[in-house]
DNA sequence: AATGAATGAGAATTCATTCAT
DNA sequence: AATGAATGAATTCTCATTCAT
């Protein structure tokens, strides 16, 4: 239905295997929207029964739509990261070129913090698979994000999309499982956005040191 | 004191509960050595029967060292704090003040890649308990090094502990999980420690970013 | 779906937790009998696993309806107040008001030779928790007994409920475990009962001692 | 080897096996000692190695002396046996026949509420083989006592040992599991001991019933 | 004889997954 | 399609018993 263009199925799998019925798409929904939220809180160790719970499904019904564990949680992978991706397209379309990609950093961490979901995944299931093509595409927002911030002058010529990934990854499951306060995450990000600066920018908003 | 081996003990607690037999702490050591192991590339949720496999000893005997999962997993963690310690506190005795921090970083980040313990253990774990002075210790030799690199010059005199701390598990985290190869860790931790510069001394020897 | 039978949960608690669904009753039956069964014969140390194989479910079957192994013990506890309790209020409408009392006391021990539960539950587990109710509801049940066995004067007025039941308790103890034969059992009542009675009464139907 | 006398050993087995150094034997008392208040406040299910600490030897030590955990529960039983037949001698020998056997009960009675041993035990290990003759000499005691309360008219001359025994089992465990208070137990007993009496003794001063 | 470390067969409990209703 | 009861392998932990020191 949100899909804006039919497409031709062959970039990404848009859920892709056949048209549900309206209530059985509805409780796909729900239960996607419990796993996220019980394992957000527990660890992706809860147990499928209470996820199945908290959807207000039977556990039959969970399994039916995913039809493991793993295949739930990877669901919720590209749930997430097809979000992410959105999120990453609206920022490079911003009027703030130079520090959209802080931006968006500063925004995975402060989730991050909440969600043990995205890492805590990333952390068990490795990224097998099923959900690369997903990253993929996330990786190409971001590389876009620091290529406008490149020539915005906000972030140094050499630095390339692998080391922000790295540092992506690291500060948000830092922020994750050491519970960063506001403060904290502020003074952090600014060291490492201070590192991605060029000289002639050292100082800038985004990386104000107090 | 650089000596190689002073002692065969160096490794776990010298905090005497008792002076076991030659076999019991032959033993001992072979469980921890194969708990280090098994939930290095596991992760914790590791059994407990095959840390006692992977030891050769029976189930029983690993119930007997330690006689919670939960110990064994504090054990490791105490273990591998008190290391991490004992490496910090030498670094700091180095003769390149200025660089030690930097080394330091740079050397976790490199055992992290390798070990998911230390990692994955305080995710699951926690800092509850019994660990917390261990905890401590690190956290006092880090500051020591803090503190003499900003009194050599190569680290902002703004720069509190907590931050160092926050990037220094971030990295550790990032490593472990999503499996940097030597390059990108150089790449990404250069940032890092370029933030961490001041203007004076950007470029400095191990900040080279290329 | 109007039961056409007036009820087969006469068992059970009524306790309406949820109307359970009709494999999964004749399942929860079975197992409390398999439970009753084999608790009676082993004692309360039996393993839940020898009840699974009793009743012919899995042992998950066995723990998804009594989720410990303290509540199967209860509720075998529960189900068999009930029954008790029943069988007093019965007892308490019959036309033989004076021998009421006597004749509980009797089927009771005859009862207690056959199973181990009832005694040997109350020893293990106490009478915690749960089942206290039930057990009040028997001592009222007894203390009808013995009121309508004082006015009818075969039991002597200066009694009351708790020696009733301590006698009662220990005879259900002693014939359990000492695996009393009929002629024996008969014959040691005789002692309590005449001890119970007053002097004008000695020598009655329920006492004769032969 | 060194067994000075081969003793024709039918009888009832002084504990005959050998001639055990003074160590030993000092061993052996401490082990049973322990394993008496041990298992009197756990009940027999605590673990052997409690009642090696308990009495201070290894566990090896006391599997050296009881090669079982059954053979030590035995060992207990005729130890508390072999106690109580000489309690029963002692009384047999006192000035006042008539109230012997009442005396003895109600000592049994006291002390069951205190130790969960005589009875718990009697209640998991049954009555097997082992202890048999240690119980029987234990019989023939409470026999003499029964003889001559009968023939001092305190106990009715048509009741057999088996009743007495039967009762006596029966309060003890009462008592045990129960845990009558000083108050509830004088009243139960005295129930049972109207109930031995014979008609022209009622009343009688160990059956007072107020 | 004593020690106490090691053994390994259970025991209770959980949970992903299947399948009859 | 949905339900939810049943399954049974896996896991943590205990404890009687053995055996090298």
């Amino acid at each position: 239905m949100t899909s804006p263009k039919p497409s031709p199925e062959a970039t990404s799998d848009p859920t892709g295997t056949k048209p549900l019925r309206a209530d059985a798409r509805r409780n796909r929904e729900r239960i996607l929207a419990a796993a996220e939220a019980v394992f957000a809180e527990k660890g992706p160790s809860a147990s499928t029964d209470e996820v199945a719970a908290h959807a207000g499904v039977a556990i039959g019904t969970v399994f039916k739509h995913f039809p493991t564990k793993q295949a739930l949680l990877q669901a919720i992978m590209k749930d997430l990261l097809a979000r992410l991706t959105q999120e990453v397209d609206t920022l490079a379309t911003d009027d703030a070129p130079g520090e959209a990609l802080f931006t968006f950093i500063t925004r995975m961490v402060e989730q991050a913090a909440q969600k043990r979901t995205v890492v805590g995944l990333l952390a068990e299931t490795g990224i097998d698979l099923q959900v690369a093509d997903s990253v993929q595409l996330l990786r190409e927002g971001i590389e876009a994000l620091l290529t406008r911030s490149q020539q915005a002058g906000t972030v140094r010529e050499d630095i390339h999309l692998d080391e922000v990934i790295a540092l992506l990854t690291g500060l948000c499951q830092g922020a994750l499982h050491a519970g960063w306060d506001r403060d904290l995450q502020r003074r952090t990000l600014a060291i490492v956005f201070e590192g991605l600066r060029p000289f002639e920018a050292r100082g800038g908003a985004a990386g104000t040191y107090s």
